[in-house]
DNA sequence: AATGAATGAGCCTTCATTCAT
DNA sequence: GATGAATGAAGGCTCATTCAT
């Protein structure tokens, strides 16, 4: 009957070099950035042949864009905006749960944190990858962000003060990753892992709920 | 009969061909960053000669450690942190200044400008030339910053919350610039230009003393 | 109780992977020639797994070896080098069957065509399947040309006459093809098909009689 | 006063590597064709650096280009299409230095024989080079032999008759170069050399000749 | 003082082939 | 009987650097 009958190789065995290579690439990209990672060290890390990423992935770039969806896919799988956070909650809530899940996908500790590393080079020398991230990931989450800050607000989403207040959350979150290396030199007493997030996002969020709440005492009286 | 004039080459001469390499390594370290960036296009466009940099410089890295102090020196001679504020002004005056100077000096058009991208490359992939910058601009700039943040929360500088508030305001600051790439996909209608800065100046400043007042109010009541 | 059905395989379907291989092979050996063309692109064509080529025809030299056989029995199935002439025709009518031939052989489309975009590249850069074809074909047809050309002239077939007038005949027949990337810029007007083969065989013919017939007429008084 | 102060290094060693890669190229091009043909083997023949190619000629692809030009350069220099013969000769004069030129121009021994292997190789698998070649030699060289047999038949330029006797003149006479592989292994005792053209030509000249006379005498009855 | 020529190392990619299943 | 996975060799190209002049 042969009903088991097998052609070929073992495709769990490519899945596993894929996996490894995947695992390899997203190391290597986040610690050399795209440009500078080579294929050799990916292919040596990963324990396969140089030749492996083509036949795996097509090339560097094809294989970086799947790196770059997966690690994001994980990230945001493990760290919703709104982790823990009912869609009905107050909006001050909700910030304070964007704010610490931002943090956390940042320097979750692992594979994940590929993310934030991958995207601070993304940010500096993005890549046609990036189109696609923004559009699946970062729209909907900052979609999300102005709608609650405009609550708090207590204004229109496109108000120009909703947005800045919105740059105001963001940037304070990202500047920890982005330029850790700088603060971690002129601060080392400040930890900059997954366990100190708590209280920095803790910071944040009072931080700029009073920022926000001072635009909206004074120049929205409706309330 | 000069002693020093047996060669006949002119010592003007050798400096504006420094000059002219030091300009253009600026630019393509800028747009390129350090690895990406190739002897071969600073030369072509400083219309010199290929082995120019290393006859000059010595290789490709000091040449990049002297473009980063230069442009550094020039950055914080056209905008010191507090520029045009008096040295007894009050600290919240002094915060305006601040995050207007730092904004202007990021976004300043220009052979400027590229103190700000080369900055940003150098948070996301620091180079050895780091360490001399930190210790000659960023640590001074950090300590007035820290200086008016505690004057204002009316609390010692070495308090937590002090660190927190200006982690919070350089954050919102350095993100326009470093962000500006996903920043003018999601907000087209935002301009991210020297001209740009000055409501957003604004806003942080605002946005920022009402951060810090809302510490200053509840939790240090000896005022 | 069949004692070869212990394998599940159809030999037919094995025949018919074989026979596919084959086709696909023999348009992607003329359109880039032995060298350039790639067994992945062959196998892809014949929707075949990348190994088939060793599978079965061990390398893709074999494989080139079988193409060039198959094609060449083909085309001189279709067009024999006297096609339609009977063996006790007269010499000249014979010279006027042959370059037709010769002219519709090495232009019929359709998988026929093969055999002359083969034949272009084996005289450039000639492999090691050139020597069976040369024995088991093209000497064979050559001593056919050299038969009814030597009656022309009236002459014994190894007279210096009857091989340079072989040389004119092939080589005007010949040409068009070989050359028809330069001719089809030169002259776009001159269509270089199948159907375009009638009046050219004609005029080689015409031209060719002309030229044979002056050495027969000036050198060989014999008639 | 430095009047011959030389900076840098030797030009004329700079033109020696040059010449040295060059003519290397040119016999490797001429061997492999340009797609088989390596940099490396050229470099390596050349004694010289691997990087040699891309820093004297840019690319593969300009190499070529430039091995093309000068090989033509060289061929039509030395072989001119109707070398030794007056502008005013009689047309069949023409035809009997054209044939010569042409053959001679083919299998001129020593580095110059690369034109004729390299336009066989042009021909089978053309490059972007071909355009440039044709445009500046092919067509005017096409324009001289399509003037002088319009001369023999005395009729217009642009009847087709004229282009069809072009075509059988040309064609017998690339069918040499183009075969030799062939044509060497069916007639052994034929010798396929610069020496052995002059018969060679001698035959083309007087089997065209009468090829296109026999299309005067027919069919323009004006003479 | 300055440079044109040259180089060695390294990168990404492609290819025909092999091998375990 | 047939194939998916993997590989070693090689190819074109780029780059920072060196060296003789």
């Amino acid at each position: 009957m042969n009903l088991k009958l097998k052609t070929g190789s073992d495709p769990a065995l490519r899945d596993e070099t894929r996996r490894r290579l995947l695992e390899a690439a997203g190391a290597v990209f986040a610690e050399a950035g795209f440009r500078h990672a080579t294929v050799r060290e990916i292919c040596h890390r990963a324990g396969a042949n140089l030749a492996a990423v083509n036949y795996h992935f097509g090339d560097k770039e094809s294989l970086y864009a799947e790196v770059l969806r997966e690690s994001q896919r994980a990230a945001f799988e493990k760290y919703p905006p709104l982790l823990a956070v009912a869609a009905d909650a107050p909006p001050e809530e909700k910030l304070r749960a964007f704010v610490r899940s931002f943090l956390l996908r940042l320097f979750d500790d692992g594979p994940i944190t590929r993310f934030g590393r991958i995207m601070s080079r993304e940010m500096v020398e993005p890549t046609a990858a990036l189109k696609g991230l923004l559009k699946e990931r970062i729209r909907p989450m900052a979609d999300d962000l102005l709608g609650f800050v405009a609550a708090i607000l207590d204004c229109p989403v496109n108000d120009k003060r909703v947005r800045h207040c919105c740059f105001s959350i963001v940037g304070q979150c990202v500047f920890f990753h982005h330029c850790r290396a700088m603060i971690s030199r002129l601060f080392p007493e400040q930890p900059l892992d997954a366990a100190a997030m708590e209280p920095l996002a803790e910071h944040i969020a009072r931080f700029s709920l009073a920022g926000i709440k001072d635009y909206a005492r004074k120049t929205s009286p409706r309330r």
